[in-house]
DNA sequence: TGCAACTATTGCACGTGTGCAACTAAGGAG
DNA sequence: CTCCTTAGTTGCACACGTGCAATAGTTGCA
């Protein structure tokens, strides 16, 4: 099996995977790539994050709002601007959601922890490669 | 920053890349989720795509209706059991989705490219050890 | 041949997420 | 102080995907 075919495999994987980890949380698609926003790039305004994630202003407060409902969030003021409402991450997820992610963790820490140090490298020139194309394509 | 980190916004980024990939074709998520899954798996039954995507057998055929309207996907019958429907892709997408595929194409192979065979083999173990376990997590 | 199990599709109704428009509150320029 | 802009929230209505139940066609076993 070559790279190029292993790489669809994998891509339809990570997709699939993290869907269903939405789902067995309890929350939708959108509500997902919320939290993982929030606890990726830390705390940020609704509005950063409605626009990262494409949402009308409206849909932002609603996907907060149903964060905040499963303490998955929080609503702070903005001390320095006070129309400014930061939102950031609890640190708390349901448990379905926990448990599929810890299954996969130990695996993958496993697989990535037993590379020499070259191999960690072109993993990791892979993940900001990847990381920057995707972003980079979703701002034009 | 260090790897996990690293880790935490790629996965952000894939998944928030494909989704808006998705929506930029007109399909949904799990319409997407289907023709990745056909397009690198191949063709199979309508019921083994409903298995994997975890969907009711009428989701399924919806789903398979909406990517045949798009082209994306069509039937045939299955000559070994005539109850049984394949589905298979077509190898058309949307304009919209095939552009922002594109645009990830290009400097991702570039990065993957400029490897050294030591580094690509880091990234080799990392795919598919992935991919394994995101399965193995979703079949129990 | 008759009958049970299986595969897929359709009618129907429901829940969920979304955008638009209107509104409130707060900042900034004149 | 007044006006204009910006940030976020709410009422409302709509589109979409989904599951359940019923149905048609097919297979295989008794």
């Amino acid at each position: 099996m070559d790279l190029t075919t292993a790489y669809r495999r994998y891509l339809a994987a990570v997709v699939r995977f993290h869907l269903a980890a939405a789902d067995a949380g309890g929350l939708g698609a959108t509500d997902y790539q919320a939290a993982s926003l929030l606890d990726s790039e830390g705390p940020m305004t609704s509005g950063e994050l409605g626009r990262m994630l494409r949402l009308s202003p409206s849909a932002t407060t609603r996907a907060v709002d149903r964060l905040i409902a499963a303490g998955i969030a929080e609503r702070a003021a903005d001390p320095d601007d006070r129309r400014r409402i930061l939102v950031r991450h609890t640190g708390l997820l349901p448990d379905g959601l926990l448990d599929l992610l810890a299954r996969v963790q130990e695996p993958i820490g496993a697989a990535v922890a037993g590379l020499t140090d070259a191999q960690r490298e072109g993993l990791e020139v892979y993940l900001r490669a990847a990381t920057e194309a995707y972003r980079g394509a979703l701002d034009r």
